[in-house]
DNA sequence: AGTCCGCGCGCG
DNA sequence: AAAGCGCGCGCGGACT
């Protein structure tokens, strides 16, 4: 049964109601996708008896703000968006709690992309969801009863719908997952609307560097080749070389044709080739300045809204199978470590920005999950690992007569060993990364003397490769199948771990900000950015700290958690 | 003109 | 016996 409601009166009457259930079917129809430029038409509310779809041109948002915070939980899909959405409206308020069965839907099956309603309702209730007027016109004055029916609906699967994927989660002992999942979405909803700050004109100085850098190299290896082919110059000087040095394919041809033989274009494949030709020392530069202009060029400033002059980036909640959130519209996890890039975003005036993160999770998550007994005790004695992996490897009885290239060489060692890597890939990992000559003798050598230092690590990667799930401590699983997975099966648990332990931090930001008027602008997989004014900065970071160390201890039990913040005007 | 894929590379 | 993992994006090139 459908009550299709347009006036306050019938709201408030609806809502006496709907507050006292436990949970309600939520889904709603707006003009757009934007909510700052866009506004809720249909609100729609499913009980196992009645659905009401409210018209939001003829009632205020705010009369259900009593329904959306606390009451009945509210199972919505993808309610991110319409959670958004009402956080953006006037007098707007976040949607709690929340049972979201696209996000429930990605944990039941370790899924790192989302599934649609449509395909949901289809496959456990057999329901045929009509979406041709989804994209309708929600703006028009008077709705047409195939739109009303429509957008009931799509509210009606969501009980049932919860109700078969919770049994689920009980049969796959993965409901506290789905609990930390759904608490999550307030948090990442709020900080996707807090949106972070981009100077525009620091950018812009980036940019036009970049470009003229680009530009310059570009001759520069025209002119090389032209000296080294049969091509000449023209009437002005310039080389006439029709390569294009952003295609692959034409470089490896062109380096072909100077006596290059490569199998690829990679970085790591004209490191080891450099010195060749003059051309491939100038082809990396070039490659360098091209990924700026291109990825972190101009185009970039078009993710600023024009209204609130913030980038909104896409946080995409779970976006890896193993269970990290990605990013994207810009993707705010992959900007250039290097300051100048990161000063670029800067906190509002008279405010900071307080960058927290995570030193060394993945190893310490290892150390535990492992266990290893030296690693854990390097770890709670709080020595440096890459060090005291150094002086293992080297026969040194000492850290301290480690030099920092050995410590350098030693953490690539710790990242890729633990990981699976064999010997020909830390072979070329090391060549390549750290320009450390190392043969796959070498490289066997340091495996054997590396396992042989951390045999917990050892026994681990053993009772690891038989298995068909891994899990993360908190019991995130994902289903491998195959020897290919090996390495996945090493990975997955570590990575995954280092999420949930992310994730809760996050959910301990939300459900303790009343501490402090502070709010998270972005995450970059095992640190945290928030802002907040100048004069609560040191409350703030105590706050931040806190709420990381809470997060991550929850799984990292016996290995200290270590937090690193630092507190500028901008972040890098 | 639009779509798809591989390559390469930025980050953790 | 051997095996690093996880993303998003811009580009060229091939296709429709």
């Amino acid at each position: 049964m459908i009550q299709y409601i347009a006036d306050i009166e019938q709201a408030c009457i609806a809502l006496k109601g709907l507050v006292s259930e436990s949970e309600i079917g939520l889904d709603i129809e707006t003009t757009g996708l934007d909510p700052i430029l866009d506004s809720i038409r249909l609100v729609q509310i499913a009980t196992p008896l009645k659905t009401y779809v409210i018209d939001m041109y003829h009632v205020p948002t705010s009369v259900l703000n009593p329904l959306l915070t606390g009451g009945p939980i509210k199972v919505i899909h993808n309610s991110k968006f319409d959670a958004g959405f009402f956080y953006q409206a006037p007098d707007g308020v976040m949607v709690e709690p929340i049972f979201d069965t696209m996000i429930t839907d990605q944990v039941l099956h370790h899924r790192g992309y989302a599934r649609s309603l449509k395909d949901l309702s289809k496959e456990y209730l057999d329901i045929d969801l009509d979406k041709e007027k989804q994209t309708s016109d929600w703006g028009v004055e008077h709705l047409s009863e195939a739109q009303i029916q429509y957008a009931a609906q799509d509210a009606d699967v969501l009980l049932p719908l919860k109700h078969i994927q919770e049994e689920q989660a009980m049969e796959l002992q993965i409901t506290s997952v789905v609990n930390l999942e759904n608490r999550l979405v307030p948090a990442i909803c709020w900080m996707e609307r807090s949106g972070v700050s981009l100077d525009r004109h620091l950018w812009d100085e980036l940019v036009k560097s970049a470009e003229a850098k680009a530009v310059q190299l570009k001759e520069k290896l025209n002119l090389s080749v032209a000296e080294h082919t049969s091509s000449g110059l023209d009437l002005f000087g310039n080389a006439i070389v029709s390569v294009n040095w952003d295609s692959p394919a034409q470089v490896k041809k062109l380096l072909s044709d100077l006596g290059v033989k490569v199998e690829n274009t990679r970085h790591s494949t004209l490191e080891a080739n450099r010195g060749k030709h003059p051309v491939v020392a100038l082809l990396l530069d070039y490659r360098g300045a091209a990924k700026k202009v291109s990825t972190y060029g101009t185009d970039w400033k078009k993710h600023v809204h024009p209204t609130s002059r913030r980038i909104h980036a896409n946080w995409v909640q779970i976006g890896s199978a193993t269970g990290r959130m990605s990013c994207k519209n810009p993707n705010m996890q992959n900007l250039p470590r290097e300051a100048a890039y990161r000063n670029c975003f800067r906190a509002a005036p008279n405010c900071v920005l307080i960058k927290a993160d995570y030193e060394q999770i993945e190893l310490r998550l290892a150390a535990e999950i492992a266990p290893d007994p030296r690693m854990k005790k390097a770890f709670y004695e709080g020595r440096d690992l890459h060090s005291v992996t150094a002086s293992y490897l080297l026969g040194k009885s000492t850290t301290e007569t480690v030099t920092d290239s050995q410590r350098q060489m030693a953490k690539a060692v710790n990242f890729g060993l633990i990981f699976g890597m064999g010997a020909r890939g830390l072979s070329s990992y090391a060549q390549n990364n750290f320009r450390v000559q190392m043969d796959e003798n070498e490289a066997a050598e340091i495996r054997r003397r590396y396992f042989e230092a951390y045999s917990g690590i050892k026994n681990w990667h053993e009772l690891q490769s038989s298995k068909l799930e891994t899990r993360t401590i908190l019991g995130r699983h994902r289903i491998l199948e195959g020897e290919r997975d090996y390495t996945n099966r090493l990975n997955s648990p570590i990575q995954g771990s280092a999420a949930d332990g992310l994730k809760l931090a996050l959910i301990n930001l939300w459900e303790t900000r009343h501490q402090v008027n502070a709010y998270p602008v972005l995450t970059v997989h095992d640190e945290i950015v928030i802002e907040t004014s100048k004069e609560l900065a040191g409350k703030a970071a105590k706050w931040l700290k806190r709420c990381m160390e809470d997060g991550m201890r929850e799984f990292l039990r016996e290995v200290p958690v270590a937090v690193d913040i630092t507190t500028k005007e901008s972040w890098g």
